[in-house]
DNA sequence: CACTTGACCTGTCCGC
DNA sequence: TGCGGACAGGTCAAGT
């Protein structure tokens, strides 16, 4: 699921809600999810209280007062759904895929003292929560290796053309995706910024004008600042902090839109396979780059 | 170095 | 209705 938009959502809407609040208790069914949850948990995180939640890339940081934090990552089919008091015995919004929680996706649950709960459900188990002490989260080996913040004020076009540049070789569907290079970007908003900036996904980007990357850079922000707007995208799993689904695909122009008309040109939508990933291209539009 | 494939998991969808 | 295969928003390791 979650590329930079969904958790950024699910970081402000957590930022609003949990902070200041104290744990009581936490559960995990699935070491893997969290692999240190029987180890520092019971010092740092039980008693401990919600200090601020922050995003690094595709990332979530919750910063706890004992000084230590809880690095999060939903990877493809993670959600972190908070239920508060008011939440009790209503169930969720009918703009929600979930049922009542825990459901068999649940692998961890924190209890808070004033009886709130938050939810981490992952589908795939792929996803992970580490407890870290907060003095070391930049150099957690996960975080550290991560690009910029694309969507970060003092990042920019000439910055996103020179990170690109670095990668002179490779094709730029797979430099988007390359969370060393450039972090946040994942499959749906690549998709999407190559189809508006007209660039074909497996161009070589050595071959990319100077004028397309910054199209592109243009492009990559605008579509996932207006996904911001309007909830994320909910291909199958996602949902945000209180568990509603994102109505971003429905906006979408070419994810999952193969078979459908270009909304440029008309022409059919197809689906091929770039950097190892389902890609959703107009042929006409979107011509390989020739230097 | 750059690309591909397979692994990690579960669920869903499609074709037979 | 059942069954097998392909595929899914992400990342990592290993092979060519």
């Amino acid at each position: 699921m979650p590329e930079l938009p969904e958790v950024e959502i699910v970081r402000s809407g957590l930022n609003r809600l949990i902070i200041g609040l104290e744990v009581e208790n936490i559960w995990s069914d699935w070491p893997k999810n969290f692999p240190n949850s029987e180890g520092d948990v019971n010092n740092f995180l039980i008693n401990s209280k919600i200090n601020a939640v922050g995003r690094r890339g595709k990332s979530l940081i919750i910063d706890l007062n004992t000084n230590y934090s809880l690095i999060t990552h939903l990877k493809m089919t993670g959600q972190l759904v908070f239920e508060g008091k008011e939440h009790f015995g209503a169930g969720h919004p009918s703009s929600s895929l979930l049922g009542p929680l825990p459901d068999k996706s649940t692998r961890v649950v924190i209890s808070f003292k004033d009886g709130a709960k938050l939810f981490f459900n992952d589908q795939r188990k792929f996803g992970w929560m580490k407890l870290v002490p907060t003095s070391e989260v930049k150099n957690n080996e996960f975080i550290k290796g991560l690009g910029p913040e694309v969507l970060s004020d003092d990042f920019g076009s000439q910055n996103f053309i020179r990170h690109m540049r670095s990668r002179p070789n490779s094709q730029i569907k797979a430099v988007l995706l390359d969370q060393k290079v450039i972090a946040g970007v994942g499959n749906i908003y690549s998709d999407e910024s190559l189809w508006m900036a007209k660039i074909h996904p497996a161009s070589i980007v050595k071959d990319i004008s100077e004028k397309k990357l910054d199209n592109l850079f243009n492009s990559l922000v605008e579509v996932m600042r207006e996904s911001i707007k309007k909830g994320g995208s909910t291909d199958r799993n996602f949902v945000d902090f209180e568990g509603k689904k994102g109505s971003y695909l429905n906006f979408a122009k070419v994810f999952r839109r193969e078979g459908q008309a270009c909304p440029r040109c008309g022409r059919e939508i197809k689906k091929i396979r770039v950097a190892g990933r389902g890609t959703h291209i107009c042929e006409y539009c979107q011509r390989i780059s020739v230097k």
